[in-house]
DNA sequence: GCCACGTTACGGTAATTACCGAAGCATCAG
DNA sequence: CTGATGCTTCGGTAATTACCGTAACGTGGC
């Protein structure tokens, strides 16, 4: 294996405190700047400039002139991927503290986007709800959506076989990806339906971005519509 | 994110190259020594000692004592999917390398396991096979067993609901996971499906290991049986 | 043109940490 | 018991690297 160089390199990267900070922080899908990331890494903006400078140039980031500023984001769903997993591993190992949760953690937990598509309480609940509604299965290792659920979700305005010809995929029934939740330790949904669910709230205005933060606030009208069509359970 | 100091503890672990060597060659799922550890890590047996001792002091490794030897694999199935997510992104940043083919990289293209499952040509051949024979649908995403091939794996000797009822799952349709092959850049099959496959592949006979490496070789019964019962193409 | 701002490049410093040699424990063979 | 093997602990050394201050560069506003 050649990639054992690159193997490391990737990973080193993602190891310091710093660049740990900014990666998760852009785990939310949208492009930060510069400067926002040297406050979420806490250090500043010339060293931050450097660890961006460096994971662009291995292909973590990808970045975007705009003005005087110049944005990064993750460079690919990959990327984004392996962030998970490793908090995943982190989170699953640091059964210990008491986890002290703090007041902007409850927003965070509460509900939140996971690279592009729904994470915390509401991805859980929207999870458990497909599934429980007989629109989605879920296990460990892979979800699906059955015919109940492509039709539910056809009837919100989202179209699975438009959206899985638009990949290039072939997949009869649609699959979809389970992911961890890191807070609430219960799968929610991912991949390309989880995406276009979430996608689809944006735009929709059943939920919107809470400033400055990976956390999401839904919108009365969300309330209402994740209620009555989706069957959920909010609290 | 209370998580974020043991996210980069275990990212800088992964990142150290002795390290990585080390969790590399531990992918296969089997456990090994310290010394031999200490060998594919390139260095001394008090560096790696080091080494492993912190590795298991964080969970990303178990210890296993036995006699004057120590045993040392992968804490969990989540270590496995972290490492080759790194892996997935490290082998996709290295387009540029005359990436050399050395000898002992041709058996491990040809056949080799993925911590629990079958990958290389023989795991792309296997899940190519099985989608074409339509016994399992396979999307980036997530996969899945059919009908027919639930029943497929029923004659070769994996009730596959039996499987499912040991980890505890309720899933309708037997659900598997995609796992991108690092050397075919091809989905092969992983998941609780995957891992069942390659234990039976072992237990009777079709494929066996090649000392002293990830790589395993394909038996004389094994070619017919990949052959004539699922209808692979093994060149 | 000028200034303000965001970002990058360059220097030196400080801290971290991987590494090995030597020595100490445990286990097994004789 | 004695010697050999596998592994770990302990020191000291060397290399890496994160960090910031200073200074320069580019862009946008005036």
């Amino acid at each position: 294996m050649a990639s054992n160089a690159m193997f490391a390199t990737v990973a080193s990267l993602v190891g310091d405190p710093a660049r740990a900070g900014m990666l998760h922080a852009l785990m939310d899908g949208r492009a930060l700047t510069a400067s926002e990331l040297a406050q979420v890494g806490r250090v500043t903006p010339q060293t931050a400039s450097g660890h961006l400078t460096r994971m662009a140039a291995v292909g973590l980031l990808s970045v975007e002139k705009q003005g005087r500023h110049r944005y990064y984001r993750l460079a690919s769903q990959a990327v984004a991927q392996m962030i998970e997993s490793i908090m995943q591993v982190a989170s699953g190992l640091e059964r210990k503290r008491p986890l002290f949760v703090g007041p902007r953690d409850v927003a965070l937990r509460a509900a939140r986007t996971c690279y592009d598509h729904l994470a915390g309480r509401l991805g859980v609940a929207l999870a458990d709800a497909l599934v429980a509604g007989g629109y989605a299965e879920l296990a460990s290792d892979a979800g699906l959506v059955t015919d109940a659920g492509t039709q539910l979700l056809h009837r919100m305005g989202i179209d699975v076989d438009a959206l899985l010809a638009r990949r290039g995929k072939r997949a009869p029934r649609v699959l979809c990806r389970p992911c961890l939740d890191w807070s609430e330790r219960r799968p929610h949904l991912a991949g390309a339906v989880g995406a276009a669910i979430c996608a689809h709230s944006f735009q929709n205005g059943w939920i919107r971005r809470i400033p400055a933060s990976r956390a999401v606030a839904i919108t009365a009208k969300g309330q209402r519509i994740f209620r009555e069509d989706f069957g959920m359970h909010l609290e």
